[in-house]
DNA sequence: TTCCGAGCAGAATAGGATGT
DNA sequence: ACATCCTATTCTGCTCGGAA
């Protein structure tokens, strides 16, 4: 009772006065000497009213402790914040499903409608973006576009594969196969057609047959989970052609992944075979990956879309930028697409886990089976202490558990913490996440004073 | 001259609360 | 449920002064 008082006082008085602050301080003494009783309500009042006097809001709340107790409280299954009001919950889950408002004047993001209108008026290159000169031209109709995405969707419906006289979603009479000899695709999304002969003889795939060409892979107990989507037909000279094709494929594969493990985080890759002449007429042939930025679906989220063309977007970006950095290379054909899924879980230090088997073979890595929620103490006190034999036991570095200052820092400790468990205890941290078979940084250590210390 | 840290101001973020 | 206002906190970019 006592206790959940405190809580009420500091919830209605979140930045309250020195003055107020140190009544907070005699406030919580008095509890902890047990001048009060729990059940000395009146008394607790009393004191809440003597806090009161102290500290003035503009917007003063007349609401009584009672009344206070009986409000439902709305936390957020993502972070555990709390709310008193559900409109106010259901705000903050925007902030995890990092919903954007783009201005109109200057194309900036912001996080809320209103904070948007509030920028909005304060903008003041509205002027200069009416004459920003757009930078997407279509090179077929030099039709001009604001995005990358405005260009895709553009030729997509405008300029399909016929745009020189084909039209290979149509033409499904003549089914003479293609070899992996044709002519290379452009690198430009305006210029994504191929020869026009090879678009009229080779159909799109009935759709009976477009569900047989993934491939699956998972691993950790399917909580790990990718498919690849292999490219027939002419899709495989024609990036744009397959994104667009596949694109319900996508959909389908992250929707139901959403089914089975709720929350997920995904990303698309896509493999392209590409080729460039070297001496003495010889070709060298490469197959380099490009990758989406990952993105989080929550369960309830519907920006699936938006994400899927941004996630085009960037690995076509990407392909372009490598083949305008690289020397003469031309694109063969496209291998395949993955669509990567892990189950999404926010990240916080916790207790032990099994590594995976490349890591927990390559002898680099300390594991410590730990049962609390103290695994990234353990890692940093290994780190200062180690030791030749069962480095993986907890008791090896109890006896320096008190060495480091943790005043402040929540165990498992949230990465946001990292640098100010660094700062209390003069360390360099640096924490590392592993995802999909691929090493990460989760924090780096900003400190420049001394060199990485461990 | 360059680098670094402190201080400042403006902008953005996001929670509390209220009105419709 | 949504829009809106208010505001503490955080972020970011800039300037300036001191030290090397």
């Amino acid at each position: 009772m006592a206790d959940s008082f405190l809580q009420f006082l500091k919830q209605r008085y979140p930045r309250g006065n020195e003055q107020l602050e140190r009544l907070f301080q005699d406030f919580n003494e008095t509890l902890n000497n047990s001048e009060f009783s729990d059940c000395d309500e009146e008394a607790l009042v009393r004191a809440s009213d003597a806090s009161e006097s102290l500290y003035h809001r503009k917007r003063k709340s007349n609401e009584t402790f009672q009344q206070w107790e009986k409000k439902a409280l709305y936390q957020c299954d993502l972070c555990d914040a709390e709310f008193t009001n559900k409109c106010n919950l259901s705000r903050h889950m925007n902030t995890h499903t990092r919903k954007r408002y783009e201005c109109s004047k200057c194309s900036k993001t912001l996080s809320r409608l209103e904070n948007l209108k509030r920028h909005e008026k304060m903008c003041i290159r509205a002027s200069k973006s009416h004459k920003k000169q757009r930078q997407f031209p279509c090179r077929h109709c030099g039709l001009p576009f604001d995005t990358y995405e405005d260009l895709f969707d553009h030729i997509n419906v405008e300029h399909p594969l016929n745009q020189t006289g084909g039209q290979a979603g149509q033409v499904v009479d003549q089914m003479h196969s293609i070899t992996d000899s044709s002519p290379p695709l452009s690198s430009d999304p305006s210029i994504s057609t191929l020869n026009p002969q090879i678009e009229n003889i080779n159909p799109l795939p009935s759709e009976k047959k477009r569900r047989n060409r993934r491939v699956k892979k998972s691993a950790l107990n399917d909580s790990v989970n990718q498919i690849e989507i292999i490219p027939e037909g002419n899709e495989k000279y024609d990036l744009l052609q397959f994104f667009s094709n596949v694109k319900g494929d996508i959909q389908q594969i992250v929707e139901s992944r959403k089914k089975y493990m709720r929350d997920i985080k995904w990303y698309l890759n896509v493999k392209v075979e590409m080729e460039r002449d070297i001496q003495d007429g010889q070709t060298e042939t490469v197959i380099p990956s490009f990758r989406s930025r990952s993105y989080v679906s929550l369960f309830n989220d519907n920006h699936l879309e938006h994400y899927l063309n941004e996630a085009y977007q960037k690995m076509h970006r990407s392909l372009e930028e490598y083949i305008n950095r690289g020397s003469n290379w031309i694109i063969r054909k496209v291998v395949h697409l993955e669509a990567r899924t892990v189950k999404y879980a926010p990240i916080n230090g916790s207790s032990y886990m099994q590594l995976p088997s490349t890591i927990k073979h390559c002898k680099g890595v300390i594991n410590i089976q730990n049962d609390d929620n103290k695994c990234f103490l353990w890692s940093v006190l290994a780190a200062i202490h180690p030791t030749d034999n069962n480095a993986h036991r907890v008791n090896k570095y109890k006896p320096f558990e008190n060495e480091l200052n943790t005043t402040g820092i929540d165990f498992p400790v949230p990465i946001k913490q990292v640098e100010k468990f660094e700062k209390l205890n003069n360390l360099s941290i640096n924490v590392f996440g592993y995802e999909g078979e691929q090493i990460f940084p989760l924090a780096l250590s900003k400190s420049r004073k001394q060199p990485s210390k461990y």
